[in-house]
DNA sequence: CTCTAAGTGGGGAAAAGTGGCAAGAAATGG
DNA sequence: CCATTTCTTGCCACTTTTCCCCACTTAGAG
């Protein structure tokens, strides 16, 4: 399981260096082989390779002609690429990737378990602030999330 | 399974030079022998041609007499244009599926597992950007979707 | 305070992408 | 039927990107 913030820069050529604790984990899992793609949310999501062809495997099967399902092949195998971590630790993000997530030089890494997101340091920590107030507004939620204990 | 997003220019004569680290295996999956054809999106799909036959099966054995049925067929096999992978890695998109689709220079290629989808880059980033918008306000999805977890 | 390890930046070699040129084939007109 | 022109296709060279390696700086631990 991945957790946790981090601050991280990129470097004039596109690269991040990912941090050092998750690195032998990476090695072992992947040998190194990442699978980066985008979110709905303007972030990067940021996938070990074994973890993403599972997710990979279900997107595939659904039905071709199906609106919704296309939408998602589009977006998520669309922009899926395989980068692969170098000597020193950092993979390099292609050009297309970080343009969408508007990646200039101040990122964060956010563990998410199976994965990690990526978000512009600014719109991450403007994001949270909105999404704090939102949940303080809210008090209705679906189904099972009633029921959550924390 | 192809993925990923990679920039490509048409050059003055019409020919795309595919990424390099798709060649190998298109060599050795079909000896650089691709189909092209056309999507109902308005972009060009790219498969290797054992992938295509395999499609074009399915096609023919549609019924006839059915009108939808009927004009997948005249859209897909219609439009099917065999195109072979010069010394260089290039193919050399026919005038008509250049016209369909609004290749002029910027393109994009998009990996889409069995297949690749060709785009102009101004159209690809349009579409996506609405698709993001679309995917984020409806929630109803066909069933298998419900219950995919990212 | 020193030593170590991680994060960051940069330089250089290699490879890939792109555009142009030229030779060959096809087509058209004389 | 031959000659000329146009289009096509393969080849080559230049430019840009990518990848690998090394060095410097900063933070943390002993």
């Amino acid at each position: 399981m991945f957790r946790g913030v981090t601050h991280i820069n990129l470097d004039a050529k596109g690269r991040i260096a990912l941090p050092s604790r998750y690195r032998e984990r990476l090695s072992g899992i992947c040998d190194g082989h990442l699978v980066v793609t985008v979110d709905r949310d303007h972030c990067l999501l940021v996938y070990p390779l074994p973890e993403w062809e599972h997710i990979e495997q279900k997107l595939v099967r659904l039905p071709s002609l199906n609106r919704s399902a296309r939408r998602l092949q589009r977006l998520l195998i669309g922009h899926a690429t395989e980068c692969q971590l170098d000597g020193s630790g950092r993979i390099l993000l292609p050009p297309p990737l970080r343009d969408f997530a508007g990646l200039v030089k101040h990122t964060v890494l956010i563990g998410q378990g199976n994965k990690f997101e990526l978000w512009d340091e600014a719109v991450w920590s403007q994001r949270r602030d909105e999404w704090l107030v939102e949940a303080a507004d809210s008090d209705e939620l679906p189904g099972d999330l009633e029921s959550l204990s924390l």
